[in-house]
DNA sequence: CGTTTGGGTTAGCGGCAGTTAACCCAGTTG
DNA sequence: CAACTGGGTTAACTGCCGCTAACCCAAACG
């Protein structure tokens, strides 16, 4: 069972991954809790806190997710652990997924402080597995296949073609491959820099 | 040399994908190319007009690209050929990657279908190269792999840590890599079906 | 040289969305 | 059993935002 909060937090993610933060209006989240309008303010402070908490505690649960993964498994088996385990929480979390993935700009400047430290955490997870991985790798290109191989995973909402089960063998298949494909040496340092 | 019409559109663009549709006041716009509020009026019937122009030609780029490297290679090279196109213009055009990631729920409804139609043959296109390559491997199978490799290649524009051509070079090797690790054979039908 | 036209301005309207106010009412609880 | 409290309701305020109106003015043009 889901205590209120958590109720309407799900009702508002769905929503949320579907019309964007801004085309959501308050009485939307409501009805589709069953109750309408100005009753969520019982619960929550504001329309952004919703979506701040929400934010939130996404990004704790991946960080302490991959966090135990490392800790629980020896070097060389814990980037494959960190794949298993991002790819089960997106096949299951498509919505939390999607509103991460979309809405991080909608928060409130100290919320998006928050989350962003959270995120940077947990992909900071991953480039040490990467770097443990393939050895000769610069940390620079570690964090770039790790976003790239978060785009990979995170696609899944996108397509529910397969069965949840064929879909997590192929991504696991897939992420392994796309980061087995990533070769250690040249920095890559020849393009424009960042632009923002 | 642009067009008014370019102009604003790029500019749309960039603010569109920074703080999604909703969040961006047509002032905003107007203010990003040097006029004030009201006279994008004089280009675009609505706002709604410009994403959805914006979104069209984004998918019909994406689809004449497409089968122009399908129909100017060998089956063989067909794959190939794609990855490197989309890197590119994923790599070029972030801002536009992003919002047609984003902001295909604010469409309004025939544009939707207008651009979703011109996805889904983009989607075809790689979906035929797939299994030219590998074969053996279904369709459904080929589709979400396809949309995969989207997700990382459009990945770009979240980590910039790289210069251009460095991340040009690791995401082909990426994508190349993670098809190559589809496997055919089993379809994969053990989950529950799609929820929508 | 008058006039059409393309592109701009500011003022203002109408609607909607987030939030607050005021009120209500079941349970629990001393 | 009175009183508190948690959670709900509807009405109303306020500010913003998309869009239209009315007006302006340079340059092209017959």
């Amino acid at each position: 069972m889901q205590t209120r909060r958590e109720q309407i937090l799900a009702a508002a993610a769905e929503l949320f991954a579907r019309h964007g933060f801004h085309g959501v209006g308050i009485d939307e989240i409501g009805a589709a809790v069953g109750v309408s309008g100005p009753a969520l303010y019982r619960h929550f402070r504001s329309k952004d806190a919703m979506l701040g908490e929400m934010l939130t505690s996404i990004s704790e649960t991946l960080l302490a997710g991959g966090q135990e993964r490392r800790d629980a498994h020896e070097p060389g088996e814990v980037l494959g652990a960190l794949i298993r385990f991002h790819v089960d929480f997106a096949l299951d979390n498509p919505a939390l997924i999607t509103v991460q993935e979309r809405n991080l700009g909608n928060l409130t400047d100290p919320d998006r402080r928050r989350v962003r430290a959270l995120q940077r955490r947990y992909v900071e997870v991953w480039v040490q597995a990467i770097r443990d991985t393939t050895d000769g790798v610069d940390e620079p290109t570690a964090r770039a296949a790790a976003h790239a191989v978060f785009g990979l995973i995170n696609s899944t909402p996108h397509s529910r073609h397969l069965g949840r089960d064929g879909m997590a063998t192929m991504l696991r298949e897939m992420a392994v491959s796309a980061l087995a494909g990533v070769r250690p040496g040249q920095q890559g340092e020849s393009g424009l820099p960042a632009v923002s």
